[in-house]
DNA sequence: TTACAATTGATAATTATTTTCAATTTAAAA
DNA sequence: TTTTAAATTGAAAATAATTATCAATTGTAA
């Protein structure tokens, strides 16, 4: 975790960035909830908790500046909110997920799985990739269970 | 393209929704431009031409009723603007997109690819996937054979 | 210490989208 | 055909997310 900001502020320092209290209580949110997929509204209440003078711009302008810097990506699930999700470190792709229409929930992969696709899409298209956004949509498991259950429960009562 | 019509207005009557002047125009106009990808105020725009009494809020209102039936998909390339993007008929998934970071054209695939992917997904995850979203950014085959002349004519220039 | 550029916070401005509501249109019933 | 109720519309206001502005502060290098 400190060994990360440490890291993250010498990638800051090499693009002549500074990593100032506001930039650093921002990232050490980000690295407190790297699994989450927070909006910019969230981040900035977050960040507030520790550090209350910030402002909400700021917030912004940190998460431009590690999307720009490749630390963090933006993704849109698709409710018109910016969503910021840590990047593994070290990994060149980013990250898929699998966001389910009945609860919400948003889980990651972080295997590629795209490596086959990727080849096939340069060799045809002749498309050079520099990066790919890949989102499921559909039921996750918790909520396949519940409707399982529900049928079941349904189908005993149709039954008296 | 007629034809094409009179199904999607069989689709809207089925849910009980009417093909009204303004939204058989609206539907017109994203059938011309099924290799676009319009935002909601391109289709306005088009559609006032022929149709000038339209609002903004009929049209997207129109869009996302075309949405909910699945005629068209919502698509967001990470501008902030929502795009929509007419389906293929009978295509069960939705296709793919190319998104070049140097001229910002959008190409469409329409082949699947995501089948071995989609296989893996659902046993491994135990994620029942209803729908998906793939996009690739990188660099067009038109944009690659640009910076392939500018490097040339570089090289030139640096020899002299 | 001085000086200059980077950064910040508050606020205003912008942009895309949604909501509201009265007026109009439509399809079905009488 | 007239009546009626529900669906649809356009204009305008409201909302929500994000960006721009600008004066004040901070940090850094001379």
């Amino acid at each position: 975790m400190e060994n990360r900001l440490e890291r993250i502020k010498k990638q800051l320092h090499s693009s002549s960035y500074k990593l100032t209290p506001q930039r650093e209580a921002t990232v050490r949110v980000l690295l407190e909830h790297a699994s989450d997929h927070l909006s910019a509204e969230d981040v900035y209440l977050l960040v507030k908790e520790k550090y209350p003078e910030i402002g909400l711009a700021t917030v912004y302008r940190t998460l431009d500046l590690l999307t720009e810097l490749k630390i963090v990506d933006r993704v849109n699930f698709g409710d018109g909110v910016s969503r910021y999700d840590l990047r593994i470190e070290g990994s060149q792709h980013f990250h898929h997920h699998l966001v389910c229409i009945e609860c919400g929930s948003v889980e990651e992969i972080q295997e590629d799985l795209l490596e086959d696709v990727e080849m096939i899409v340069e060799r045809r298209w002749h498309f050079q990739i520099t990066d790919h956004r890949l989102t499921f949509h559909g039921i996750c498991k918790h909520c396949q269970e519940k409707q399982k259950r529900q049928k079941k429960k349904n189908s005993n009562t149709a039954s008296v």
